[in-house]
DNA sequence: GTCTATAAGGAGATAGAC
DNA sequence: GTCTATCTCCTTATAGAC
């Protein structure tokens, strides 16, 4: 971060990254101030409340996923290959920043108010719909030849997510107190990865 | 609840329901005290802090969960039977208190203290030690006779696991505002349930 | 055992000087 | 645009009367 970017960028980026390391209950206004170097009446003046910061720093991060939803669903590659794709773009995108998959499940789907928000603004749109309708026409297309079980478009796309985002969900956790090593963990998440390809991949077999 | 039960239990009871609605943060000491009918002295006076009430509401819970967990491997059963016996299981401990799901998932996997202190509690002793090793022996069983692919006794767990959380954590949210009608409710958990052992089970196949 | 009163410390938000 | 000062509210926890 440089020092002197503008004073409202500074807020956004700090918040950023105590909402999602501390969740948005654990961050205070007064802290976000403190680390960014100016005073808590500040946050205030740029954003109004501090749920309102919340959404001008949550939106973006949104809608970046959302702009990657469609990229994995090449037509011109094997139907299977596409779904690995999109296992691999779900870890891609979760990798990225591992704070990402709890923060979420924690802000958003603990949070009535805030996941009828989130619904609304974003999966009631247009993009939304054409991408899992893509997806839906590819999938019963696939059961109409014979190629993979009869499954609905829908159970598919959450037994995907459901396994993906859980892997993440743990993997900051781990199992004994000691076991923080990198390695260790890039071990369990390459092995949760391709174990979750296996399973989904075999699993759809008619 | 009887109104004149002694005053532990009441704060007892009282504290399970807040903390499962309105998770640990969003319950505070005064609105228990409140809902009980007593002061907010006396929450102090029996369990001294917050955080020792909660532990008295959760490891009652967790303690029912683990005692469980040993029923379905019966060994008398096709591998297969068992497996559609955990997943049924699994369901069934979280269907009769569909807060839980949500509830472990915030207050457990999200703060790192609590974590620790359950692992350190509950994963960590030998009943559970006991329960993972005959799954485990029977994972290996089952591949060294060919008769499932190869597949760790961890990942078939963590899958199950996964999945059937995942349920719970989406249900109570819906995909549509209005949709919270009780039959589409149970439609959903039922279709997710018999989804989940398709996939794993197929899953499973050499 | 149960109460009232209060301490001690946060929080988010706002008014108004500069 | 940035500051200090402050308001108001709510939290957990404790002291001490009864």
């Amino acid at each position: 971060m440089e020092r002197n970017q503008n004073i409202e960028k500074r807020i956004l980026w700090v918040a950023e990254r105590l909402f999602l390391e501390k969740g948005f209950s654990g961050t205070s206004t007064t802290e976000i101030a403190k680390t960014v170097g100016c005073n808590q009446a500040l946050i205030h003046y740029y954003f109004r409340t501090k749920e309102k910061l919340f959404w001008d720093v949550f939106a973006p991060k949104v809608e970046q996923v959302v702009e990657y939803l469609d990229a994995p669903l090449d037509e011109s590659i094997d139907f299977i290959e596409r779904i690995r794709n999109v296992i691999d773009f779900y870890f891609g995108i979760l990798e990225l920043d591992e704070r990402l998959a709890p923060f979420i499940v924690n802000e958003l789907i603990m949070n009535p108010g805030r996941w009828d928000k989130f619904r609304d603004r974003y999966l009631r749109n247009e993009s939304r719909s054409t991408a899992f309708n893509r997806f839906e026409n590819m999938v019963e297309e696939e059961i109409a030849a014979g190629r993979i079980r009869q499954i609905r478009a829908l159970d598919l796309l959450m037994n995907i997510m459901s396994l993906t985002i859980s892997v993440f969900i743990v993997a900051p956790k781990g199992f004994a107190s000691g076991e923080c090593d990198q390695n260790l963990r890039k071990t369990y998440l390459d092995n949760r990865k391709e174990e979750i390809k296996t399973l989904i991949v075999n699993g759809l077999k008619a």
